[in-house]
DNA sequence: GTAGGGTTAG
């Protein structure tokens, strides 16, 4: 009796604990837990451990913690059940502090610790540590084990270092839908969607199973990808399986119904849903915001507000003005941003929607009143906010502006293309090719490389990318004939081609031949001559599509009585009839009566010391850039032909997104490579037989 | 008694 009578009592602890844990009977266990104490009890590692598991369960991080400090003797487990708890509530920091204080009570480390501590490795900072825990994991022989290599791949894969990722992947021993997921994960978040949905295709190929997160995923890479047709294929795969509709899977549909163009389904999706979490909200009121229907967002935001489920977060909020800016509710969109700085939605300001305030002016052409709001801000400006104010400039032709705030960015961001380009455009626009060439001779010296222009269009399963005067795509005489012969006829029609747009130093004809080989316009021919007539044209751009482009479609959609759709970087544009729902939005709309008493009741009781100089950029002569003098009146300059990789780059991809899943039982994806290797094979082969 | 992948925005 006396041997078993403590063996009784452990057993009695353990399975009170295992139901109190099960039931989430929280009191019942902090009763269990006085009794240890009442009793004097002392209980061993493993019964510590249930005790400290079953605060983790209830959430008493706290509690569980003192549980761990108080234990006598911990064990591995003791530790990584603490770590875990840390790091799956959000703690990472101290879930790397206890990891550290367990690697120093010389504990190792086993499966569950790497598996876990690597999950938590994420961000910049999280990725040196990483690496050293990988070193661990090395020596300590745990590289093939599956938990602990999904890890590391989707630590390398989160850090953006995908090609490692991809290493860990392909040295995997054996495979699993999480490992799988996890490396098409990495390449769709890395916006690689045409490299994440081969990977699908080709470990589906070699047997892979898929779930809810799997198909979350590749959804993703087909919304990147503006494939709707790709994207309903999965729909229909998921239904027909019966994967069950996680409120992520069902979150995934919405964001890529509305990615892909049709905000209709987005919302079918959204409705069906009999659990909503806010990221439900958030990407259904983005899909509005993206498309510029901002009487749905306002409508929508109410609706979530009256329900009163789930709370709005600052992505909802973003999302709400965002949808005001672009769907041309400016009053409503200042009057929401007051209604945030003033507490009303329980979401403390943040940068964004201070940005898409200054977004709004500039639009609006209030270029000096959205200079000091930034000023002003109770923040550091990004570089995204002067980048706004930036392109706001390039619109309006405010070089003074411009020039001050281009200047500003180009040392904040010396890396990014793309500042580079839009005040080089800026100075194009007023005929400042000496700063245009300084601009770009400065992007040549630090060496940074512009994104190429490239635009898709979806024909018969197939998903074609053009670039920008694109010499590589097998039809790509017809295509050029097809835009020439779309440019004349619109001409007809009253298109006048808008040479501000071709920012070379050219003579007019030159520069109307650099805007006929946008890829747009190619992307838009190519889906015309594909299509049958009145069947819509989707286009996707990765850059901002530019005026003369937009007004293009305009025009083709009045000629042929077709509907156009264009996705590019910022939003989309649906052309019906020569009318785009965007309401030509870049256009100087300058803010209603009210919208302007708004602004000016909502700022100037902000207008506190500026936490800058002010800026003397009067005083700058007229050619000022990085200190050089501006150039001797009436001074001939000389064009350097400059090209922009874009033109330069003309790189063809065709991914052939094949056969339906009604076809077959799994979605593919092949190259057009590999299928021009193919024909050619095949070729080969008939020559060969004719000449034997 | 302890473990890995996922959805909105940026």
């Amino acid at each position: 009796m006396a041997i078993r009578g403590p063996e009784m009592v452990f057993a009695g602890y353990v399975a009170l604990l295992d139901e109190c844990v099960e039931k989430r009977a929280l009191r019942e266990g902090q009763r269990v837990h006085a009794h240890m104490i009442k009793t004097c009890y002392l209980p061993p590692v493993y019964l510590w451990t249930r005790l400290m598991v079953f605060y983790t369960k209830n959430g008493l991080l706290g509690d569980a913690r003192r549980v761990l400090d108080e234990m006598p003797l911990r064990n591995v487990v003791s530790w990584t059940a603490m770590i875990s708890a840390y790091s799956q509530k959000g703690y990472a920091s101290e879930a790397l502090d206890l990891f550290q204080q367990m690697l120093r009570s010389e504990t190792e480390p086993n499966e569950f610790t790497f598996a876990t501590i690597l999950a938590t490795c994420t961000g910049a900072s999280g990725f040196q540590l990483g690496r050293q825990v990988h070193s661990l994991v090395i020596k300590n022989n745990y590289e093939s084990q599956i938990f602990v290599g999904s890890s590391l791949l989707d630590m390398y894969a989160k850090a953006g270092k995908i090609h490692e990722a991809r290493e860990v992947f392909e040295c995997l021993p054996e495979r699993d839908v999480v490992s799988c997921t996890a490396i098409i994960s990495g390449y769709a978040q890395l916006g690689m969607d045409e490299e994440a949905i081969e990977l699908f295709s080709r470990l589906q190929r070699e047997g892979m199973d898929s779930n809810y997160v799997t198909y979350a995923s590749v959804l993703t890479a087909l919304s990147g990808l503006a494939a709707l047709n790709h994207g309903r294929q999965v729909h229909g795969h998921v239904l027909r399986r019966e994967v069950p509709f996680y409120v992520v899977l069902q979150n995934s549909l919405i964001d890529m119904y509305s990615k892909c163009g049709s905000v209709t389904y987005a919302r079918r999706v959204f409705d069906s849903m009999s659990e909503r979490t806010v990221i439900s909200w958030n990407a259904m009121l983005m899909g509005y915001s993206k498309h510029g229907i901002g009487r749905q967002v306002v409508e929508l935001f109410e609706l979530m507000r009256k329900e009163k489920k789930v709370a709005p977060d600052s992505v909802t909020l973003l999302a709400v003005l965002s949808g005001c800016s672009h769907g041309g509710l400016e009053e409503r969109g200042l009057q929401l941003f007051h209604e945030i700085i003033n507490g009303e939605h329980g979401v403390q300001p943040e940068m964004g929607h201070y940005g898409c305030v200054i977004d709004m002016l500039g639009r609006a052409g209030q270029l000096q009143e959205a200079f000091e709001h930034i000023q002003r801000m109770p923040f550091e400006p990004t570089p995204a906010i002067w980048g706004s104010l930036l392109g706001a400039c390039r619109v309006h032709s405010n070089v003074d502006i411009g020039e001050l705030v281009g200047h500003k960015l180009l040392e904040l961001e010396p890396e990014n293309a793309g500042n580079y380009v839009i005040l080089s455009n800026l100075y194009a626009t007023a005929g400042r090719w000496e700063d245009v060439r300084n601009v770009r001779h400065l992007m040549k010296e630090k060496a940074v490389i512009k994104e190429p222009g490239r635009s898709w269009v979806e024909l018969d399963q197939v998903l074609h990318t053009f670039h920008a005067s694109d010499r590589l795509h097998p039809r790509r005489g017809e295509v050029f004939e097809k835009v020439k012969d779309l440019a004349l006829k619109i001409k007809a029609l009253g298109y006048v081609p808008d040479l501000s747009c071709a920012f070379h130093d050219v003579d007019d004809e030159q520069k109307e031949k650099i805007l006929l080989g946008h890829s747009e316009k190619l992307a838009l021919a190519f889906g015309l001559m594909g299509s049958a007539e009145g069947v819509p044209v989707r286009v996707i751009k990765n850059l901002r599509i530019c005026v003369d482009c937009h007004n293009f479609a305009k025009f083709v959609s009045k000629l042929y009585a077709r509907e156009i759709s264009l996705r590019d970087k910022n939003r989309f544009h649906h052309i019906v009839n020569g009318i785009c729902t965007c309401g030509d939005y870049w256009a100087a709309k300058p803010l209603t009566t009210a919208a302007a008493a708004l602004r000016r009741r909502l700022f100037s009781s902000s207008s506190g010391p500026s936490r800058w100089a002010t800026p003397g950029h009067e005083e700058r002569p007229k050619g000022y850039l990085f200190n050089r003098p501006p150039p001797p009146p009436g001074q001939a300059r000389k064009w350097e032909d400059w090209e922009l990789p874009c033109y330069v780059t003309s790189f063809l991809t065709i991914v052939i997104l094949g056969v339906g899943l009604n076809a077959k039982p799994d979605l593919t994806i092949e190259t057009w490579a590999h299928q021009k290797a193919l024909e050619r094979l095949q070729m080969e082969q008939q020559q060969m037989s004719e000449s034997d």
